[in-house]
DNA sequence: TACCAGGAGAAAA
DNA sequence: TTTTCTCATGGT
């Protein structure tokens, strides 16, 4: 197994691509929201389904806890899954309604808004990392699919590489800061669109010059 | 036409 | 405990 360096791989996507200005949301609640929506779901689907959301009014929990889901269905379709995003959605507004002020529930410590999170309906451990770390602000790395694929594409982990080894292994080596470790995550997903998706072995991958160093 | 896109939960094995 | 199935749409 090949030394795992996130900090070098952080370095050489940020000067390929600089800042991400992740997560592309005005608000908490529409961060919230938009994290639901972009399950197994593109964001260009995702973010029209937020627009739409923002144009009724409905960007709010208390008023998204109180719509017939017959309402929702038809706002959120462009995200797909309407049907069960629509339950995930009400899960989260019942959670966040009855927790009090959004500023108390997003200010509990990490573990524990992670926990809280985690136990309602419809939030796994991206949904819910990607909550703490882009609407907290919390120290915490999301990994996605994109992720997985790159870091067994470095030899990191194996095929076998599940979501809290390799989480730790970004924890362990980057600094706890939540700005640097949403930059990490915002960056691997660009890379992937612009290279890894299309051209898996295209030269100027910052991956490529990552796996070559790995060597030396 | 088939496949993919920033998952998660439930059911089955 | 692990694997498989289901959910839905739009773009390529």
């Amino acid at each position: 197994m090949i030394l795992p360096d996130p900090p070098r791989l952080f370095h050489q996507l940020y000067e390929r691509y600089g800042p991400q200005h992740w997560w592309p949301a005005q608000t908490m609640t529409e961060m919230m929201v938009g994290a639901i929506l972009v399950q197994n779901t593109a964001w260009t689907q995702a973010s029209k389904a937020v627009g739409q959301l923002a144009c009724r009014g409905l960007l709010d929990f208390a008023v998204l806890h109180a719509t017939p889901d017959e309402e929702l269905w038809e706002t959120i379709r462009p995200a797909g899954y309407f049907r069960i995003k629509t339950r995930r959605l009400k899960a989260l507004a019942a959670f966040m309604v009855s927790q009090g002020p959004m500023a108390q529930v997003i200010h509990a410590g990490n573990q524990q808004l992670r926990q809280q999170l985690l136990s309602v309906y419809g939030i796994g451990k991206e949904t819910a990392d990607s909550i703490v770390c882009y609407a907290a602000g919390q120290p915490v790395f999301v990994v996605d699919a994109y992720t997985k694929r790159l870091f067994m594409r470095l030899g990191w982990v194996d095929g076998s590489g599940d979501y809290d080894t390799m989480q730790r292994m970004v924890h362990a080596t980057m600094p706890a800061d939540s700005g640097q470790l949403g930059e990490f995550h915002a960056l691997i997903v660009r890379n992937a669109k612009e290279h890894c998706l299309k051209r898996p072995r295209c030269s100027g991958c910052p991956v490529a010059s990552c796996i070559e160093q790995q060597k030396d």
